[in-house]
RNA sequence: GGGUGUUUAGCUCAGUUGGGAGAGCGGCGCCCUUACAAGGCGUAGGUCGCAGGUUCGACCCCUGCAACACCCACCA
């Protein structure tokens, strides 16, 4: 085989696992499903994604190799405001605004740009190697999808439970769109606190509000205090004078104000505050809307104002205050000011009509399937975010004033009635509505996760009822990020449970965040963020640059950007393909919130394809081509054969332990640890003895042929979920007597363990061989002898079970330690002064003469006789406490009591060495 | 303000019913030994955040504290 190089191999194995539709369920056995979190059309895949994809494809790939009928369903999410923001933004780099266009040409242009930019997404899973069954793709915005939405939104219609209304939302001026409460998001940021005085009219006297938004006061309707507030209580009742208005506002009591901050006294603006609005409602005042949607100044402000911009009307406004003397003063004050998340703008509370969605009563259930663990949360601890967030759950606004999405299936007659129905000429029917009522349709679309919602069971089929439905539904698991809980997750079980009767999953598997390596978030505005392409296919460091800068808003940004990027990747990016790219997300899917992604570790796993490589290379290189009886012959497996297929067992059984519990940390480490410490640094090691020995029996070769030749086959099969492109690889050059005929990897077998393959006897006895191997090295490398110097070993005080063990093993031994010779002493036999080091009790010597330095010999002993020094007083002190031995359990207290007796006879030993080596 | 998580070797992290602290990377030393220098062999390095408690025994269980991270919340 050539140098183990992944560009070479992964490239062409997707497309005949596609062409040969492996990737489709197929068998009879129990089904498997997982539906894929839709990407956005609009992206491409970043870390987090591939992350996810690579975990569940692992999960697929080993239940399909399971015998599961498994499905993986492919699909796309048609991202709303997103997208059509991206869209916005390409039409006004020609100079074109959507309004020029018209919804209708609009739309036509998203599509265009949805089909475009959907294919960067395929080819980049199909590259991660994403068993995806491309067949049955959905589109959240697709037919079948648009269906299942008309169906959801008229039935809860119908049931009262979607409605319509004229509310506060939250209101994105840029998009000019509701959004829901999940899409503010609100961070801490410096700002200031206006403290305005208002005059109390019939007298001198003022009472002084305090605010953060001073250009609100043109929406004031009344001003508040705390009805046990002795400073205002006579008050109450009376009014006050609103400057730069011509309006009195009363004076009310309400126990919402707090009378410790600030003055005591709140502004109240109903329409432009959720509290003012709760407030307003309380006290029946007037809503004053005071912005247009793109928050200027609207016509319900004096004149001065109207127009401006809500910012520009501030300063208007703290100016017009000072100058007639009403600005009390300014306070620094910090405040958690709300952003749109895709917009990065200031939110509104904003007065308009909306449709909601009643979500108490959809709540309840799905509560109860987590709270009685029908659906479980792994790691278990979010199980308690979601509940929290779902008992006070509070209605969703479900309508956005956008154009790419699922229009709301409403119409209006011209006296403002509203009719839902699939359809207009539907509506009419119904309704009886004659001809020449001239019907709107509503401009709206839904939000993004109105559809989203529905996916496990809508991409099945429904309404319809499909047999993919019945089979496949409910899934087996949802793979996610924390992010995703509220918007997606909790979603998708209300409104699954609603329509189906079922959970849309059993678990819901929660991933970590993928991090840069300082624990920062990665994304493209700090520009710290990979896309995993280019960790599979390698990237300068200019092009590196280049995508990481082009496009920036700020010039500064993008040279801080270069500079770190320079830093962090002085050589650009190595191409370490697919599959070590795969494994080091197994190794770091750990249980943690956040996993900081580090190159050296995709490093590392390079390595390791690369050492599974080379031993593969091995094996084939001395087991092929294969003898005609190399599997009918008769073959007796030796010691070490045994040990090894032993470990396999322990191995495989590591690793199913491990998928059970999504645990791809510990499987990764299982497959790695057995492949580099058991398989490639022993066993490959042992076998050589065997291969290259002239006078090895055929029978003997055979064995060890056939075992090298069945656990690497075993292993690939094991390591195929993890490293999929590799053992496909591998394995395809391995003899159909040893593989079985069939096409693929992907649709073998998993390896099961088999306990009755153990052979306890065979693991000590390697046990023993590893420690008398690794105790000569210890002495060759303590005591600086070169390999290439033979060197006699000595074994005294052993007892017959090392001494048989010696006779069987003396031409491994002499392999893999290349002494001058193994020599067995009895106890009366001359001993000459001599490095040691323990097995059990036997010692393992190398004379002193001609070779070893005493000083270090001297130094060496010391340091194990101190360690085990350190061990005795330990196991003594236990031993001399009564409650010790009185209480713990016996097993426990004879297993310290050996220690002592070992670690006496140990420290014999080494003293009276450490006299003989000190009396040379 | 409420909640959750994290704290173990220089770095990044494992540690599965409480019973002798581990890995990878990095460091140091030796080795181009016929699968692999993307390698082999050896080696150093830790009062397991702090303080109490339970226990014969605590990285692990309990309490408190600290630092960091994240989530939720209407303080003008």
């Amino acid at each position: 085989m050539d140098k183990y190089q992944p560009k070479n191999i992964e490239q062409s194995w997707y497309q005949k696992w596609e062409s040969g539709k492996y990737f489709a369920p197929q068998g009879n056995g129990p089904t498997f499903s997982i539906a894929i979190p839709p990407p956005n059309v609009t992206g491409t895949l970043h870390m987090g994604h591939a992350f996810q994809h690579s975990l569940v494809d692992s999960l697929i790939r080993y239940r399909r190799m399971k015998g599961d009928k498994t499905l993986w369903q492919m699909g796309t999410d048609h991202a709303g405001i997103s997208t059509q923001l991206l869209v916005t933004e390409r039409l006004a780099a020609q100079g074109i605004k959507p309004s020029d266009l018209g919804r209708e040409k609009f739309l036509e242009k998203a599509w265009e740009w949805k089909e475009e930019s959907g294919d960067t997404i395929s080819r980049q899973l199909r590259r991660l190697g994403a068993s995806l069954h491309w067949d049955t793709e959905r589109f959240t915005l697709d037919e079948g999808m648009s269906e299942a939405v008309l169906e959801v939104f008229i039935q809860l219609f119908e049931e009262g439970l979607i409605y319509r209304g004229e509310r506060l939302v939250n209101w994105d001026p840029v998009l000019t769109t509701s959004i829901s409460d999940l899409e503010v998001i609100s961070e801490e940021e410096n700002g200031h606190l206006w403290h305005f005085k208002y005059p109390i009219v019939d007298s001198d006297e003022f009472l002084t509000v305090a605010t953060t938004r001073p250009e609100t006061m043109l929406g004031d309707s009344a001003v508040a205090v705390h009805p046990d507030d002795e400073r205002y209580k006579a008050l109450v009742g009376k009014f006050v004078h609103l400057p730069l208005t011509d309006r009195t506002l009363p004076i009310i009591a309400d126990r919402y104000v707090d009378s410790e901050f600030g003055t005591g006294v709140v502004k109240i603006t109903p329409a432009h505050d959720f509290n003012d609005y709760e407030m307003g409602r309380r006290h029946d005042l007037e809503l004053i809307n005071i912005l247009n949607p793109d928050a200027t100044l609207n016509n319900d402000v004096p004149e001065a104002y109207r127009g401006l911009d809500r910012f520009d009307a501030r300063k208007r406004v703290i100016a017009d205050m000072d100058a007639l003397g009403l600005l009390h003063k300014i306070e620094d004050h910090k405040l958690a000011v709300p952003r749109g998340e895709k917009s990065g703008v200031v939110i509104e509370p904003y007065l308009s009509d909306q449709w909601f969605m009643a979500m108490k009563e959809l709540a309840e259930p799905a509560i109860r399937v987590v709270e009685e663990g029908e659906i479980e949360f792994v790691p278990k601890a979010y199980e308690n975010n979601y509940l929290v967030w779902m008992r006070d759950i509070q209605d969703w606004c479900i309508s956005r004033q956008q154009w790419w999405g699922h229009r709301i299936p409403a119409w209006y007659d011209e006296a403002g009635n509203v009719y839902v129905g699939r359809s207009e000429e539907a509506v009419r029917a119904k309704h009886g509505l004659a001809a020449d009522i001239s019907l709107n349709r509503d401009d709206d679309v839904l939000d993004t996760w109105f559809s989203s919602a529905l996916w496990t069971f809508a991409t099945l089929g429904w309404p319809e009822k499909t047999r993919e439905l019945e089979e496949f539904h409910s899934t087996d698991v949802m793979v996610t990020g924390h992010d995703i809980i509220t918007f997606w997750v909790s979603r998708m079980i209300m409104m699954t449970l609603k329509f189906t009767g079922e959970i849309p999953f059993k678990k819901v598997y929660i991933t970590g965040l993928v991090t840069d390596a300082e624990g920062q978030k990665m994304s493209k505005s700090k520009g710290n963020g990979l896309d995993p392409l280019d960790i599979v296919d390698g990237i300068s460091l200019d092009a590196l640059i280049e995508k990481r800068t082009s496009n920036m808003l700020q010039p500064k940004m993008a040279a801080r950007i270069e500079k770190a990027t320079r830093k962090e990747f002085p050589d650009g990016i190595d191409a370490y393909g697919t599959d070590a790219l795969r494994f080091t997300f197994y190794s770091i899917a750990t249980s943690s919130r956040t996993i900081r992604f580090d190159m050296k570790r995709v490093e590392g796993y390079r390595n390791f394809c690369n050492k599974l490589w080379n031993a593969s290379n091995f094996v084939m290189m001395n087991t092929l081509p294969l003898a005609a009886d190399a599997v009918s012959g008769d073959k007796t497996l030796s010691v070490v054969d045994h040990w090894i297929v032993s470990e396999f067992q322990k191995t495989a059984a590591a690793v199913e332990r491990a998928m059970q519990t999504y645990r791809y940390d510990l499987a990764a480490k299982a497959i790695y640890e057995f492949v580099w410490d058991e398989l490639c640094d022993w066993y490959l090691e042992l076998t050589k003895p065997v291969l290259y020995n002239e006078a090895a029996t055929a029978e003997s070769v055979r064995a060890t042929q056939f075992t090298l030749l069945s656990v690497l086959e075993a292993t690939l099969r094991l390591a195929h979920p993890f490293l999929p492109f590799m053992t496909e690889e591998i394995w395809q050059q391995l003899p159909e007597e040893i593989r079985g005929g069939g096409e693929t990897i992907m649709l073998q077998s998993f390896p099961e363990a088999d306990d009755n393959l153990i052979n306890e006897n065979a693991t000590a006895d390697v046990a023993w061989l590893k420690a008398v191997v690794t105790a000569s090295r210890n002495i060759r490398g303590e005591m600086d002898i070169s390999f290439a110097k033979e060197i006699p070993i000595l074994f005294k005080n052993g007892n017959d079970t090392d001494k048989a063990r010696l006779e069987r093993y003396e031409s491994l031994l002499n392999f893999l330690i290349k002494p001058e010779s193994l020599t067995w002493l009895e106890a009366g036999d001359d001993t000459p002064v001599s490095a040691t080091h323990l097995v059990g009790e036997m010692q393992v010597l190398v004379p002193m003469s001609g070779l070893i330095d005493k000083g270090a010999e001297v130094d060496r002993l010391n340091k194990e006789i101190d360690r085990k020094e350190k061990e005795r007083a330990r196991a003594e002190g236990k031993i001399n406490n009564p409650s010790f031995v009185d209480r713990a359990p016996a097993d426990v207290v004879q297993k310290e009591k050996d220690k002592l007796v070992d670690l006496a006879t140990a420290l014999q030993q080494l003293i009276a060495q450490r006299e003989r080596v000190e009396s040379l």
